[in-house]
DNA sequence: TCCTTGGATAGATGATTATCTAATCAGGTG
DNA sequence: CACCTGATTAGATAATCATCTATCCAAGGA
């Protein structure tokens, strides 16, 4: 399960938008984050699945909250996988995702003004 | 120019999102912001403007970098506009754009990890 | 082995959206 | 005023996407 894509805009990305203006490829790879967070019913999932306890949530968990059925909830959950910021194992009869937290973290330092406290390797 | 909308979800969100799930509202108001992102051209177009000397840029200075007609433009910046990430002035002949910081902020505290440093209001 | 339950895939459909051309508006300048 | 340039609006079109139903796969339990 999950291809395991080679987590988008880890590399690719970036200073903050603040202080160099992004190139053609960086803005690509960037909006392939942001479009996967750019659904009311991904943002739910993204933040059940990361507050959830034991940082994971089983699917069976997750299809509760919404009135959708459960392709669709599958649907977004691939969405979430192949962009990145999540990712599933199973374990026996339920599939478990959980969130990777750099990549968060990554977009955060992106979107912070000016500072250069999130900045990437040589951090602080 | 520019509705000047009620800058949404600036009110309405929320801790981040490893902290506690968003609700149903809260994440239709997030997804607003990311949607506005969710685009290679428009990220491109809010790097440029951030990052430009005095933190505005004339539209006339970012129409150049893209392959794209003004209209398009016009367009991708109206969606900015919108959703409140940017503001644009007219003066004299040229319309000036400049960043909202703190929504871009907003939104980086909504995705750091468990950090509760750029918590809001109460904060800790 | 067969059935049941959790989850993903396939394919179809209606709604959004990114882009274009054409037309319009706003300010200067001759 | 007539005209030019910068920018937005209007309307059309092709592509993307969120959702559904139907089907299929995976793992356990009778």
């Amino acid at each position: 399960m999950s291809k395991q894509l080679p987590l988008v805009a880890m590399d690719a990305c970036c200073a903050p938008l603040a202080r160099d203006p992004l190139t053609a490829e960086q803005s690509v790879e960037l909006s392939k984050l942001f479009k996967a967070m750019a659904d009311p019913v991904r943002l739910r999932l993204l933040s059940l699945i990361a507050s959830h306890t034991g940082g994971e949530a089983c699917v069976c968990d997750l299809t509760e909250d919404f009135d959708l059925t459960g392709p669709t909830i599958s649907h977004h959950l691939k969405v979430l996988r192949e962009s990145g910021l999540i990712t599933g194992q199973r374990r026996g009869t339920w599939v478990y995702y959980r969130v990777h937290p750099e990549v968060l973290a990554r977009l955060a330092a992106v979107l912070v003004p000016g500072d250069r406290v999130a900045e990437g390797t040589a951090a602080r």
